[in-house]
DNA sequence: TCTGATACGTA
DNA sequence: CGTACGTATCAGAC
């Protein structure tokens, strides 16, 4: 073997590089939406990229220290009892790099009690005798004694991280007269201020290498110290202790005992996805390409790029030959509809192998319905759109199996993946051919419906690979049926009447117009009343109000602010800009609302089956879960919400404190299991017995704290945050606290479990076993920690009445569907339904409506149900 | 034209 | 220092 073909292996010191980094690069540049700090976790990977890129290693390992404590502590406890600790900012960073090297596939080596150096040392000292050409990166000097004609470190200059400077023994000579193995001695009688190591006072590196290079060696100076004249001979007759000492701490472990030798180290393929999962969770945009690039397509490792198979090309098909094409075919296939103006324009259809497609026709429809229609398995992308176009043009599909988008969000409900090429990047680790939209003519040709399909059978493959069971179950029994429900709401549409927004909506707009005037004279000027800048101007410049809770950009102007501050420094204007504020959301809200009614009359709203990490339902465009209801006027918009023509009326049905019962449920407690089923009221039940009243007497003040203190145990609540809401003491509502804990202790331990589960688990499960991964349960950054804890807490809560309120309308859906009914589900809002009443079937839906949403699940307490029937939403709700 | 911050509507 | 969402608006960056 010639030296060139030596393989090169390069260890790493990843905690003094880190360090160097995290006061290097500015903190704000480098944090995540979440305030986690990445700056040293940033600047030490685009480093060790550039190195790797530059010096091509064939074997790589990257160590840490595992605390401060190590076995030079022990020998001398002031050992870098200097140092100040590290910042919390920044240890907080470290299991966040290792796990990304982890990603990276790179060897990380921790010693308890051993420093990164001497793990280098060791490594560098093994690869050196089995032939290595070795690299050592590291910002600690001590390692310049590593160097001979095998091992080269690499060192960072003061210039940077990036700038490394190579130290060979020619170099090392150069800069210190003296061969590296000198370099300890050289070390010892200078000492190390950052090691809180004291060498020999006066004593600098041009001496140390005088003395050393006239006696030869550190021992040959120590004997002879008494031959050395001058105030610095005193000083080294002095400290030769000191010396002596300082000798022995900085020599490297070159035979620390590790779980791997250098030939375990080879260069392996970086986890691509779990690359892309911690780099997005860092918010590392440019850093990807550049690690894919270094560290992604190693040639020499013939298995490193999984070989891309091209798509297959689809066959062009007319009915009779997609017929006869699929009728060959067995298991699951993937359809595609292309879908225009809402409509079906192209169809695909893979099988693993290969794909057909045509151009939707009502002869391909009658051609394919019974297999559109029967429950032959198929998977389908993004299903719902295609679903209500195919429903549109008369086909109802049966037989949907999967949905990637689906099972990619409950497998990481957090993740982004709203397309099949997200998935494909993911999980495939390709890149599906998508047509760039910006070219007329376009140089890269999109995939074809039927390669949509291949991709999506083999992203399918792979989802279900890391798909636990309980959330397969979750995917087959829960979301997609709800998508087939959801699908038939959004074309339903629910009717708004466009005469009573409008007439509302002008009323609204001269109520703020004249509320506007009015404030305007109350200051003397006028404001764009919607600008919080140009308020903060008002408030705290020209009126001199006193400063309120800070936000990022001033100080807040939000509705709980200026309430405070109207009591503490009453000032017309202040309740004038609320009233605005009103009047203008009011407003609002009604606009959007019937810019979204459409020809038929009805608004349709899309419901994002993906939209929450919990498992809720969101809805956008318009949003017709947040429409108002606690204000007066907020009835006059529901009532806008109308029974449509060809049927007699609107029905809602909620669950009555889903949440509660579900927290009975969890918990077990069996004075909340009591409480639920003695038909008392809820509220009045607690505060019976946390106030130790009969029912009858909970007073309205009594029923509203334990009420807030209920719903806020669902969210994490703290004494503060309880305190705040209802204006009490913190020492009350810690009081408060501890008497309701005393009445249901069972509550307090569950919550308490669920977390210590989740931290261990590193997730968390819904009733139905829907998970909620949350990684910052580890986290060091407290603020972090302790946001997660409060998400998980409410995780289980939230996400099982979700899971309920889906089975609900599902059976609902279906139970209409079978019984042959014409009422249809219109709108979720979380813990409602509301559903539209065709004549005559009413005593019949509410039947089914009671009974479905109440079977929904077994608890230990009943699920109750609240329904109630008006010409409009504000009279059927309640 | 896009993005972040603020404010606010719902469960 | 209370969870989960979507939307409108302003202001500054591009």
């Amino acid at each position: 073997m010639t030296d060139s073909e030596k393989p090169t292996l390069l260890v790493v010191d990843g905690h003094s590089l880190a360090y160097r980094a995290f006061f290097a690069l500015p903190v704000d540049n480098f944090s995540t939406k979440d305030g986690q700090h990445t700056n040293g976790i940033y600047g030490f990977l685009s480093m060790f990229v550039n190195l790797v890129k530059a010096e091509q290693p064939t074997h790589l390992a990257v160590a840490f220290d595992t605390s401060r404590h190590s076995f030079r502590t022990d020998e001398y406890p002031e050992y870098k009892a200097n140092r100040s600790a590290s910042p919390a900012e920044f240890t907080g960073q470290i299991p966040l790099l290792q796990e990304a090297l982890a990603a990276m596939n790179v060897t990380v080596l921790t010693k308890e009690g051993i420093e990164a150096d001497d793990i280098l040392a060791t490594l560098a000292t093994e690869g050196a005798a089995a032939g290595y050409d070795v690299l050592v990166c590291s910002g600690d000097r001590d390692t310049i004694q590593l160097v001979t004609d095998d091992v080269t470190l690499l060192y960072p200059s003061v210039q940077g991280v990036s700038q490394l400077k190579r130290y060979t023994p020619d170099a090392v000579v150069e800069k210190y007269g003296l061969p590296p193995a000198n370099y300890p001695d050289i070390a010892a009688l200078v000492g190390e201020t950052s090691d809180n190591l004291p060498g020999v006072p006066k004593v600098g590196e041009k001496t140390a290498v005088k003395w050393l290079n006239q006696w030869g060696s550190l021992d040959a100076l120590l004997e002879n110290a008494d031959k050395i004249t001058g105030v610095v001979g005193g000083n080294l007759r002095e400290h030769l202790d000191d010396v002596r000492r300082n000798r022995s701490l900085n020599a490297l472990l070159r035979d620390v005992e590790l779980p791997v030798g250098p030939d375990d180290l080879a260069v392996q393929p970086i986890d691509a996805e779990a690359v892309r999962d911690i780099f997005a969770r860092l918010e590392f945009r440019t850093l990807l390409p550049r690690v894919f690039d270094a560290l992604g397509g190693d040639a020499d490792e013939a298995s490193t790029a999984a070989p891309t198979v091209a798509a297959p090309v689809a066959a062009e098909v007319d009915p009779a030959g997609a017929r006869a094409w699929v009728d060959a075919q067995e298991g699951e296939l993937a359809l595609t509809v292309t879908v225009e103006g809402g409509l079906p324009a192209r169809i695909g259809i893979a099988s693993l192998d290969a794909a057909v497609e045509a151009p939707w026709s009502d002869d391909i429809a009658e051609a394919l319905r019974d297999w559109l229609e029967s429950d032959a398995p198929k998977v389908l992308t993004d299903a719902k759109p295609q679903v209500k176009a195919l429903r549109r043009a008369g086909v109802a599909l049966g037989g949907l199996s999967f949905d990637p988008i689906l099972a990619g969000w409950l497998v990481r409900p957090s993740f982004p993946d709203k397309t099949l090429g997200d998935l494909v990047g993911r999980y495939l680790d390709e890149k599906l051919p998508e047509a760039d939209p910006r070219q007329l003519v376009p140089e890269t040709e999109g995939a074809t419906p039927g390669q949509l399909g291949w991709y999506a059978l083999r992203v399918t493959e792979r989802i279900r690979e890391e798909m636990p069971a309980s959330v397969a179950a979750v995917l087959t029994d829960i979301e997609l049926p709800t998508l087939g429900a959801l699908a038939d709401m959004e074309l339903a549409g629910v009717a708004i009447s466009h005469e009573k927004l409008s007439a509302f909506s002008s009323e609204l707009a001269a109520r703020a117009d004249d509320i506007a005037t009015r404030a305007y004279a109350e200051i003397d000027r006028e404001v764009n009343l919607g600008s919080p800048k140009q308020l903060q101007d008002v408030l705290f410049e020209q009126l001199h109000l006193p400063k309120t809770r800070k936000t990022k950009t001033g100080y807040s102007t939000d509705a709980a602010v200026l309430a405070d501050l109207q009591e503490s420094n009453p000032h017309p204007f202040l309740d004038l800009l609320l009233q605005h504020r009103e009047a203008t959301k009011l407003r609002q809200i009604i606009e959007s609302l019937d810019v979204a009614i459409g020809p038929d009359g009805r608004a349709h709203t899309t419901y994002l089956q993906t939209g929450s990490q919990t498992g809720r339902l969101s809805s956008t465009d318009p949003n017709l879960q947040n429409i108002p209801i606690r204000n007066e006027e907020s009835h006059r918009i529901r009532a806008a919400f109308e029974v449509g023509e060809g049927y007699e009326t609107l029905l809602t049905a909620d669950y009555s404190q889903i949440e509660m019962r579900i927290m009975a449920h969890l918990s077990g407690d069996e004075g909340l299991i009591e409480a639920f089923n003695s038909g008392e009221d809820l509220h009045r039940f607690v505060g019976s017995r946390v106030f130790g009243v009969a029912p009858a007497d909970v007073t309205p003040a009594m029923r509203t704290k334990v009420k807030a203190m209920s719903y806020g145990l669902v969210y994490g609540l703290s004494a503060f945050g309880l305190s705040k809401q209802l204006r009490i003491d913190q020492s009350e509502a810690k009081l408060l606290m501890t008497e309701y804990f005393a009445r249901f202790g069972a509550v307090r331990d569950y919550l308490r479990e669920s977390v210590a589960q989740a931290r261990v688990d590193g997730y968390t499960e819904t009733i139905f076993g829907r998970r909620r991964p949350f990684p910052d349960l580890a986290s060091p950054n407290r603020v972090l920690r302790e946001n997660a804890e409060r998400a998980a807490l409410n995780a289980p809560i939230q996400g099982s009445a979700a899971d309920i309120m889906k089975l609900g309308l599902l059976h609902i859906h279906d139970q209409l569907i079978t019984d042959g009914l014409r009422s249809r589900v219109l709108l979720q809002i979380h813990d409602e339904l509301v559903v539209e009443v065709a004549p005559g079937e009413g005593d019949a839906v509410e039947s089914i409506v009671r009974q479905r949403m109440g079977d929904a699940a077994e608890l230990s307490v009943p699920l109750d149900v609240q329904i109630g029937r008006g010409a409009n939403w504000d009279v059927a709700g309640h």
